[in-house]
DNA sequence: AGAATTTGACCTAA
DNA sequence: TTAGGTCAAATTCT
């Protein structure tokens, strides 16, 4: 599971990220047009997202190419954007907390740790439990925490000890809406669990959907592919072409605006090796959509941002690496 | 009966 | 010392 290790230790990064990432795109944005191509008329919203996440990654790489300084990720806005997502607290305080343990405590390298963080904001339908993630996780423990009105609970991937799965997740109730949770997810699975099955409605866009996702593993050539991690899961029901596009809005989202934690994504601090992803995640209305799309413009402003600056790519494009579950999601 | 959850105790980093 | 994370016995659920 070192799969993001070999990009940050191979010390590939630096200035050719911007090349790397116009690459994708660019590889992107032809298969996302050929989605379109295919989509038949009568799936409105998936021709909508399809042709706005083509001009969304055709922006991108204009702007990657014609601009090389476009102000560091230090900036207020990222931080500002996860600040209003109100994803603040475990990052932002403390951004070395609670990620040191385990079995990677005595890793020499904190880079070398694949201790993965993803904070996911779900809403409840039910009020209860947020929306299935397509994992089974086992209840361990819950704990009052300082300063928060609802206890946090405290989850581990039901295969811990059948295979040894060392997934874990936090569910805390927001402060401010007792129907939004705040999962946190730390860890891989590394555990052999399918998902519900996911019908193909449309058998051609899912081909598509199958290339392109194999176009986004290509960002993580040479590492082993990964099993499955989901860090939500959307309804079976939903069409595979906007289950991609939301994995694809989140996931890309995640990495960016995890502004309180920016400097550790980004590998500024040497301190801290973990990566945090941080992404909002709502239901599938479009009102959200639309929100999604805003958010996928903030990643292409990021992107800018990450290919300008000499080293700092390294996270990012370990954090990229998380299209690798996007992948798997569909395997 | 076995699996899952609850909950107080215990551990550890700050 | 304290807050957060985990353990594990007791309890509940299926």
């Amino acid at each position: 599971m070192a799969r993001s290790m070999e990009i940050v230790d191979g010390n590939n990064g630096g200035g050719s990220h911007g090349g790397l990432v116009v690459t994708e795109l660019s590889h992107i944005k032809e298969l996302v047009r050929q989605l379109d191509v295919h989509l038949g008329g009568s799936h409105e919203l998936c021709k909508i997202l399809a042709s706005q996440i083509f001009s969304l990654t055709e922006r991108s790489i204009s702007i990657i190419t014609s601009s090389s300084s476009s102000g560091s990720l230090d900036g207020g806005g990222l931080k500002r954007s996860a600040a209003d997502a109100g994803l603040a607290s475990p990052f932002s305080a403390t951004p070395t907390s609670g990620v040191t343990d385990g079995p990677f405590k005595n890793a020499k390298k904190r880079k070398v740790m694949e201790k993965r963080r993803h904070q996911v904001r779900v809403s409840s339908p039910a009020g209860d439990n947020p929306v299935e993630d397509g994992h089974s996780w086992r209840k361990y423990g819950q704990k009052e925490i300082l300063g928060a009105k609802n206890p946090r609970g405290y989850y581990r991937c039901t295969h811990r000890h059948s295979q040894g799965c060392m997934a874990t997740k936090q569910v805390q109730r927001t402060d401010e809406d007792s129907t939004l949770f705040d999962v946190i997810y730390h860890g891989e699975h590394t555990c052999v669990q399918r998902p519900p099955a996911a019908p193909e409605h449309n058998p051609e866009a899912n081909s598509l959907l199958q290339s392109l996702t194999a176009g986004l593993t290509v960002k993580t050539e040479g590492l082993p592919p990964l099993a499955t991690t989901a860090p939500f899961y959307l309804s079976s029901s939903t069409p595979a072409s906007i289950r991609s596009m939301a994995m694809l809005g989140a996931e890309l989202h995640s990495p960016f605006s995890a502004a309180p934690s920016t400097s550790e994504n980004w590998g500024v601090s040497p301190a801290t090796s973990d990566s945090n992803h941080v992404a909002s995640y709502l239901p599938l209305e479009d009102a959200e959509w639309r929100r999604g799309q805003n958010e996928l413009q903030e990643v292409v402003s990021a992107l800018v941002a990450a290919g300008a600056p000499p080293a700092p790519a390294m996270d990012s494009l370990d954090e990229l690496l998380d299209i690798d579950d996007i992948a798997s999601f569909f395997a």
